[in-house]
DNA sequence: AATTTCATGCAATGCAATTGCATTGTTTCA
DNA sequence: TGAAACAATGCAATTGCATTGCATGAAATT
């Protein structure tokens, strides 16, 4: 057996077993795509994906991220660019309830859209009457990379 | 004169004065559509504005609150339904400087987008090598209204 | 093996932002 | 004043996505 296909081997193991951990019948398509979002260091869009990938069909990437999302494996980003955005979550998020309150930042040179992880967003002072559910935080402005 | 005329005339100026002080020519559409901007309590969008307004060509009022933003007359917001809504600024903003980093609420109850322009953004500590030039924060729940 | 359930692929739809272009109104200047 | 230049308007068309419908194929359940 090939370094390779060893290698493959064991990233579909590791893919087909997160899928399991949250419920998801590990199918080749999830497994490609789950693969592709682990190799990514920031959120991809449905389009990008659908580029980097094997050729597969645009819908089915965008069930299965579907899928990935309501149980809890990606979160979407909305992340003010119009198109929506993926990443997986880091935590053990479960289906219903995401935890990944953190910020998310944009940059205006290389158009990448970074999970600030570490950044949660913090306390925010509402008028009385006004309660809150959910956030949503953008920051933007230039990444690390296009400030050299 | 009728008061009713009369109180016509004073909205009419009103705009007018606005509209000259953001160095933009006081045309009849512009003039209607900013009285309508200047009753709303909440962010509009692009179609409640046209259904709301006389009978008006949507395409101008679109390219109107294009101006406006330009001028600094107004600010677009990005609440995360996937429609753009437009409230007046009322701080004094004037051509490519916003200076309205306020919060913006979503009621997941009524649909409306409000401005809470007290509530600041506070600072994000970002990872080393970023730098920010805007934000945007969306809070999501039940306005005061929706609460009773 | 038959039946049900789920996953996939392709086509079609929906919706809102944006642009092209012709027309009309407004300003500028000879 | 009257032609030329410029700006605003209205209508049609386009774009770019997200989302859905439906038919086929694979997998699981009995
Ligand atoms: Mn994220
Ligand atoms: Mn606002
Ligand atoms: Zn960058
Ligand atoms: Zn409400």
């Amino acid at each position: 057996m090939s370094g390779h296909e060893k290698s493959r081997l064991l990233s579909s193991a590791v893919a087909d077993q997160r899928l399991l951990q949250h419920k998801v019948k590990p199918t080749a398509m999830r497994v490609l795509v789950l693969e592709y979002l682990l190799t990514q260091q920031t959120a991809i869009s449905l389009n990008d994906l659908e580029k980097g990938m094997q050729p597969a069909d645009r819908i089915t990437i965008y069930r299965t991220l579907k899928t990935f999302e309501q149980k809890g494996l990606v979160h979407l980003i909305d992340d003010g660019t119009g198109v929506h955005k993926y990443a997986l979550c880091d935590d053990a998020c479960g289906p219903a309830e995401h935890h990944d309150l953190h910020v998310h930042f944009y940059c205006n040179n290389c158009k990448e859209t970074y999970c600030l992880s570490d950044s949660k967003i913090p306390e925010i002072a509402l008028p009385d009457g006004f309660g809150f559910n959910e956030m949503n935080l953008v920051v933007k402005g230039h990444c690390d990379k296009c400030r050299s």
